[in-house]
DNA sequence: AACCCAGAATGTCCAGGACAAAATGAGGGA
DNA sequence: TCCCTCATTTTGTCCTGGACATTCTGGGTT
């Protein structure tokens, strides 16, 4: 009921503005972070970090500064670190760390990578100079130039990372991702819509959605066009679509594959919860399947759940499934 | 870290698959039906229910009928109705009140509204048949129909309308609201595409997006189309940007007007106060714009924001800024 | 009818304890 | 040197039961 995330007594005019303004309840450090209070309160008791003040009602408010660090260990978390280093670390270290922390993420991820991609500078300055019109263009013009296929996986997908990237050194600005995702996705869109539609009853029918929590849909529009033009029909649920109603969609459209993006905001433990009940709901012929950039993917496979590791391998998987499917699709 | 949702022993083959399938953890539940954590286990201890069943480890496990009656509870709380009583009730009273549970609903919304609309139920029917190709079809056919702004005020607004009753009446699964929600932001944004873009500096400028924990995007879409349709620049920052980051947005696009998206979703509480915070941070020349069927901007006026009732009344408003800007925008 | 206030209702926060699962690292054998 | 095994540490989530600010309800007064 209490928010403590503005400016406390509403009525009682600016005075503390600058107090209110640098201080976050713990709600809204984990609406902010991604991580749970339980976590943030046993980190305290544990690792003496973070340390919040209290309010006059004994609750805590977190500076604001304390936020951006933990926000920062919160990526390199993801990125394989774990927490009992991280915490004992002086803010200094933590960020020199994140400044060279893509080492590390890119070992993980693996694989050589970025086939001769375009170069993303261009891109990247557009964004910072708050040019929408003037990414919008540009990226219409390489929607054009290389095609939908292309256009995904060697210009938005590398231009992904850089902006996640970026924007965890702190080199970015969260509304500046945000607009940057927005002028991507309608691009993304209109380079959908360019792709002819199938014939009825094409196969195999793609589910596609993410988890209550994970919000990232410019993953799931990557994943749609690369399903679309290798044939495949497609119903998108958009985010964020509760385990059990992806279960009834699976049923209602008839679907062959459920297709998940995960962008490494839920928790390890989330997703493979996740991912594994789903697996036990779904029929034993619907394939599941997972991508994305989140690191647990990767790091410990699920029983019966399909890893997507690059974007490029979707066609020689759907290929596979189609092979398969001949033998035992229509049984 | 423990999982007791899916299938427990991976290994020990398929034996207590029914079980599994049918009992969820705490953090499932929550994932499920958004009910935190903290309200599940106090409800348990004040009202006596849910009543799950717990696991060897202590732990609670929700069978998958009172999960569904959680979801049917929160839509009705999320109605206006308060968990004392409905939670006292038995799961039979409760399916009843959710079938006419349209009477709170249409009340709390109010007014006559819906000055000869399209004719709707073709569309819902659409819906319900999971004929998505049809739907977008159709769309598409309106859009053309009607241009973009009836098709907006008089089609997809009603639409919405409709599509949030049917669903808190529990004759439209969530799956099927996403798949909507889908099908007609494609079309939105291909109507927004077919907007010409107006002249380099056309003001007003526009900044849209919504608050964090405010995930319906669909309405800010409409927004955008009816601004772009007065010839104002847009720049949208999509869904949840946080308050601090639409403040240093609006000074990087040097925004006239912004304007934010509400469904209802967000606490009263959180409405108010972040508005009022948010109005204490912009400059006093930048006019701030809330809208959405969230019943607390029509109750309570915030000081220094604009409640925007109808969409049809955007059009009238842009033109009083520029009336107004005539003597004072310049300075 | 409009206003106001006591009391009930309600969601979120707190403390500190517990424990399974994952990660780490040491030791031993090929 | 490499790989497997097992004990130990680390770590996130769950538990109980208490507290309290805020909001809603209902009755009484102007």
């Amino acid at each position: 009921m209490r928010d403590l995330t503005g400016s406390q007594p509403a009525e009682a005019g600016e005075t503390r503005h600058t107090d209110a303004v640098r201080l976050l309840s713990i709600a809204a450090v984990e609406r902010e972070t991604g991580l749970s209070k339980d976590t943030l309160r046993v980190w305290e008791r544990r690792y003496g970090f973070p340390t919040p003040g209290r309010d006059p009602f004994g609750e805590r408010v977190y500076p604001i500064d304390q936020v951006e660090r933990l926000r920062v260990v919160k990526r390199l978390l993801d990125a394989g670190w774990r927490p009992g280093r991280l915490l004992k670390m002086s803010p200094q270290e933590v960020e020199a760390l994140a400044d060279r922390g893509q080492a590390t993420a890119a070992a993980l991820a693996g694989g050589s990578s970025a086939p001769q991609s375009e170069p993303l500078d261009p891109f990247l300055d557009l964004v910072r100079a708050h040019d929408a019109a003037g990414l919008h263009r540009e990226l219409g013009r390489m929607l054009s130039r290389l095609g939908a296929f292309r256009f995904v996986t060697d210009l938005v997908a590398p231009l992904n990372v850089a902006v996640g990237e970026a924007w965890m050194r702190g080199r970015l600005e969260i509304f500046e991702e945000h607009a940057y995702t927005e002028e991507v996705q309608v691009v993304m869109r209109q380079a959908i819509a360019q792709i002819p539609v199938p014939q009825t009853a094409a196969r195999p029918t793609v589910l596609l959605s993410t988890f209550p929590g994970e919000p990232h849909g410019l993953a799931l529009l990557m994943v749609e066009a690369l399903f679309r033009l290798e044939g495949c029909a497609c119903v998108s649920l958009g985010v964020q679509t509760p385990l059990l109603d992806i279960v009834r969609a699976c049923q209602a459209h008839q679907a062959d594959i459920v297709a998940l993006g995960f962008s490494g905001i839920l928790g390890a433990q989330q997703v493979l919860e996740g991912l594994g009940d789903l697996r036990a709901r779904l029929p034993a012929a619907v394939e599941l399947w997972a991508g994305g950039s989140a690191s647990v993917l990767s790091r410990r496979p699920v029983p019966g759940v399909h890893v997507v590791q690059d974007l490029r391998s979707i066609a020689g998987e759907v290929r596979r499934w189609r092979e398969a499917g001949e033998s035992d699709q229509l049984a």
